[in-house]
RNA sequence: GCCCUGGUAGUGUAGUGGCCUAUCAUCCUAGCCUGUCGAGCUAGGGACUCGGAUUCAAAUUCCGGCCGGGGCGCCA
């Protein structure tokens, strides 16, 4: 048992009532009304009372009233039952332990009656993150990516690790970061795609990744970050795309599942969790614009939908009761080279759509070096820069495909949050890089 | 990359040419208070992003810098 904390504020228990016990946190208000004084303490888990008497512990008294907020303390006292406290109990400081005095003002409050903004917040995300409804947030994502590790691994999936540096940059299409790397020049991955891929040559030929992707696109927008993290899949040995979509099928559903079950963080931030019916609606492109042509919005074939389209499919599929779909067999145009055709005009890709914004991408892909060239040279990339990557496919390259999954995309949608800033500890964006 | 938009105490705001010696809340400091939990009361403290221009007069108008926010494109 620790010596600065025998309990955790919520862990108290009726047990406890009459014995001594050791609690530590963060002072958050200080209530002094003279000869008593209630000083809330915050940890991890909550927070609780305790009680300073001048009469009975003057000394004690004088040392906690005039520490500032949030400084670290650790007391020791009797826990004594009370109905007028939160929890059902207060401390009654025997002995007190400052571990570190605050400095003031604070940059930012924590229970301030006044918001401030992510801004600010973020310039001072240490003590953000203090706050109860900042913590569920990632309290939730622990627990999301604790279903991932735990789905996958049960679908027999291996947990990879691929390069972040990089000799070429990986799939064209964005930019990448370029780093020194002693006399040469690297990149930052913006995606594990190629790696996977390899992986898919070796045996190990069920692979999944929690993945940094790092894109140098000077977008500014509250759903795009320079640093992301993503769940990356690829397994071999599959007939179509379908067999790939039906795992990301059950890894949205259990990760949907287990973030129902954080009740306590859930509560906190007042949001309740509806965990969407499987199988999601499959839509092909070609059937998304008739859908959008109904409603008088025309999309050129071939092209991409934009933001405005893609949300108002959204709402259609919305309306039919699906707020999970899969848009299938999009045009080969429209998809990165790696992509496997379906036809002359047609792929084999898919995306994955919460309510009108794409949470994930993926597709068959292709096996076939000499199709894989061609494709490559359709489309104007320099096959010499991805000489390491062919030749993962000379020597035996199973059928196989998989999808690459925005965490921080998915917590906006699993939780309804406005900006992705919130939702990774210590985002990176087009101009922030401190803290 | 294109477009729009903002910067006033530690925090969040009011103020759109003179009534600003700048509002309110929060916060901080001191004092009173033995049951607070958005504690209360009293007193006090603290700010116009920077540079230039216009004007009798600029927080307020104009130009530029610096630092932000957002939309689109692209994507996750």
């Amino acid at each position: 048992m620790s010596l600065l904390r025998s309990h955790y504020s919520i862990d108290v228990l009726n047990e406890q009532f009459g014995s001594s016990i050791t609690v530590a946190g963060w002072i958050e208000d200080i209530r002094n009304l003279g000869s008593i004084a209630f000083i809330i303490l915050r940890d991890r888990k909550g927070t609780l009372q305790v009680t300073g008497l001048k009469k009975e512990q003057p000394e004690i008294f004088e040392k906690l009233v005039n520490l500032p907020r949030e400084s670290v303390i650790s007391v020791t006292g009797l826990c004594q039952e009370s109905r007028k406290a939160r929890n059902g109990y207060e401390v009654l400081p025997e002995k007190i332990s400052v571990l570190s005095v605050a400095d003031s003002p604070l940059p930012l409050g924590v229970v301030d009656k006044v918001d401030a903004d992510l801004d600010t917040r973020l310039d001072n995300r240490f003590i953000d993150l203090r706050k109860p409804e900042v913590q569920a947030i990632f309290q939730i994502r622990s627990a999301v990516i604790g279903a991932v590790h735990e789905t996958l691994r049960s679908l027999d999936f291996d947990e990879v690790h691929t390069p972040k540096l990089i000799g070429t940059s990986s799939e064209g299409g964005t930019d990448v970061f370029k780093v020194g790397y002693f006399e040469k020049n690297a990149f930052l991955a913006q995606s594990p795609q190629l790696y996977k891929q390899m992986l898919m040559s070796t045996g190990l030929d069920r692979v999944y990744e929690i993945a940094w992707y790092f894109r140098a696109e000077e977008h500014n927008t509250r759903r795009h970050l320079n640093e992301s993290t993503a769940v990356d899949v690829e397994m071999a040995f599959i007939e179509n795309e379908g067999e790939v979509m039906q795992v990301l099928e059950k890894l949205v559903d259990s990760m949907w599942t287990k973030a129902g079950e954080q009740t306590m963080a859930l509560s906190v931030l007042d949001k309740s969790i509806n965990v969407p019916k499987t199988p999601f609606r499959r839509v092909t492109y070609d059937e998304a614009l008739s859908l959008l042509s109904d409603r008088d919005c025309e999309v050129e074939w071939g092209e991409d939908l934009s933001t405005e389209e893609e949300r108002l499919l959204g709402k259609i599929m919305g309306e039919q009761g699906h707020d999970f779909y899969f848009i299938t067999r999009y045009p080969l145009s429209a998809k990165p080279f790696y992509t496997m055709p379906e036809g002359d005009k047609y792929s084999r890709g898919f995306d994955l759509e919460c309510k009108g914004v794409e949470l994930a991408s993926g597709s068959q892909r292709i096996h076939q070096m000499d199709l894989l060239k061609d494709r490559m040279d359709a489309l104007g990339l320099e096959i010499s820069a991805f000489e390491s990557y062919l030749k993962g496919f000379r020597f035996g390259m199973p059928p196989h495909g998989g999808f690459g999954f925005g965490i921080e995309r998915f917590m906006m949608e699993l939780l309804d949050i406005h900006n992705i800033r919130e939702c990774i500890l210590f985002p990176r964006d087009r101009t922030r890089l401190y803290p």
